[in-house]
RNA sequence: GCGCCGGUCGAAUAGCGGCUAUUUCAGGAGACUGUAAAUCUCCCGCCUUCGGGCAUCGUUGGUUCGAGUCCAACCCGGCGCA
């Protein structure tokens, strides 16, 4: 894997550039599409390629559990089986700790949002108290993650060594250090102690690493991996910082930041991170987001990203427009016979009215998650491809300026 | 006309003497940030200062401390016999 700065925003830490893989390059900014099970959910990877994505980011737990690492390998490794012949990544599995831990059974999303007040802050916390029958699927300990399996109850139990290995035989071009990925409610003290924990579990992920690849570069054909380092911290400026340092003096091909966030604070908590990193790498910001967070993320030095949101919403019912999201379900569309939007160059609005598409949603087709999932991620992988346009051509303040004031969120 | 069933919030249902009338669908709104997710939450008779208040199980009476539930008559629907 190669990195290159094209162009740096003036005065800020934000760039343009390229990540070139053995399957190709990735212009960067760019927003990785995420397709957990090796599939980009609705869509067939001729879909994903033609709305404009350049790479796809696929999870290390759920392809272990299924169909099993092995199975991957053995059918020619992630490229092959999906039938994607650009760039891959695959997550390592540490955002579970947090999904199928802290999180599970709760209502606690990685991004702690402003509250106005302390009553209605209790308020939250009380909604976020675990349903009942739904202890924890994730328990961490010093060597990793214990992992009760969603799917049956199975224990399963994941070291940073193991999630490399498993990395190594699923063949993406670029992989992650196993981390622990922490609960916005987790007190300062613990994010402390899952940070150095994750900086432990950095330097054991980087060393297995190592090992497998020269093991297996050996072979004529193998194609180099690269390891990408994760940051962690929380919401805090001096842990942000050292996380930074730490991983970022580590040999690592590029960084993650992961982790949770305040929502209204992600541009500083980003840029933290982004003056500690060695300018010549690359950094993915894992799990973002929304379109106001890449402008944030963007001009504070983040070059990749992905995000469950765009193709998890567009299932749902939730559509991005330039004037802000809408809900495809609404009364007021069932007779709204043009595009979701009338400029978008998509496949579907270039196809369909939203009355129509409205209708699949309704009835519950199962066409609707295709057309929607496509307008989603052609909004976003443009949004982003137009901020890198925007960076090279001296204009990311305009840009940024003209597309927040147009995108109030509200219907 | 006689007999037997049955009428519960848009639909379908549960409840068969006990306080707050159940559930599913339909309908309305919202949430979702490295996917446990084609999922979840709330509303869905009227009023409300969001604490609650007042109604309501075909109609009208009755029994009872208490009735959607038991009794009577009536109205409607289905089936059967004439």
């Amino acid at each position: 894997m190669k990195f290159t700065i094209e162009k740096k925003l003036s005065g800020k830490l934000g760039r343009a550039g390229k990540i070139e893989t053995p399957h190709g390059t990735i212009n960067t900014p760019a927003f990785i599409v995420v397709g957990t099970k090796a599939t980009v959910k609705a869509l067939t990877p001729d879909q994903v390629k033609d709305l404009g994505a350049q790479a796809v980011l696929a999870n290390t737990y759920h392809l272990y559990l299924e169909p099993g690492e092995k199975i991957v390998k053995a059918g020619g490794g992630l490229h092959k089986i999906m039938n994607w012949s650009g760039p891959t990544f695959t997550d390592s599995g540490g955002f579970q700790a947090f999904s199928l831990g802290a999180a599970f059974g709760t209502t606690i999303s990685k991004l702690s949002k402003p509250q106005s007040n302390g009553f209605e802050e209790r308020e939250k916390m009380s909604e976020s108290v675990r349903s009942e029958g739904m202890p924890p699927l994730a328990k961490i300990t010093e060597d990793g993650v214990m992992f009760k399996s969603y799917r049956d109850g199975g224990e399963h139990f994941f070291s940073p060594e193991k999630s490399i290995e498993i990395q190594n035989s699923i063949g993406a071009d670029i992989i992650f250090a196993f981390d622990e990925c922490t609960s916005p409610t987790a007190d300062k003290q613990y994010q402390k102690e899952a940070m150095e924990r994750t900086h432990r579990w950095a330097a054991r992920s980087l060393a297995r690493h190592k090992e497998l690849q020269i093991e297996s570069l050996k072979s004529p054909n193998a194609k180099p991996i690269a390891l990408f380092g994760v940051v962690q911290g929380g919401r805090f400026e001096d842990l942000r910082k050292e996380s930074a340092h730490t991983i970022g003096s580590m040999d690592f091909d590029g960084f993650g930041i992961g982790g949770s966030f305040d929502k209204q604070d992600i541009g500083t908590a980003v840029s933290w991170v982004n003056e500690e990193l060695p300018e010549g790498k690359p950094r993915h910001l894992l799990g973002i987001g929304e379109p106001e967070d890449f402008f944030l993320a963007i001009e504070n030095g983040c070059d990749t990203f992905d995000c469950v949101a765009p193709t998890r919403q567009a299932r749902n019912g939730t559509l991005y427009t330039k004037a802000g999201k809408i809900h495809i379900d609404n009364t007021k569309y069932r007779e709204f016979f043009a595009p979701i939007e009338a400029d978008c160059t998509c496949y579907t609005c270039r196809n369909y009215t939203l009355a129509y598409v409205a209708y699949l949603a309704r009835t519950k087709e199962l066409l609707a998650h295709t057309l929607t999932s496509i307008h989603n991620l052609h909004f976003i992988v443009h949004l982003v491809e137009s901020i890198r346009q925007s960076i090279l051509s001296d204009t990311f303040e305009e840009f940024k300026k003209s597309f927040l004031e147009g995108y109030t969120k509200v219907d």
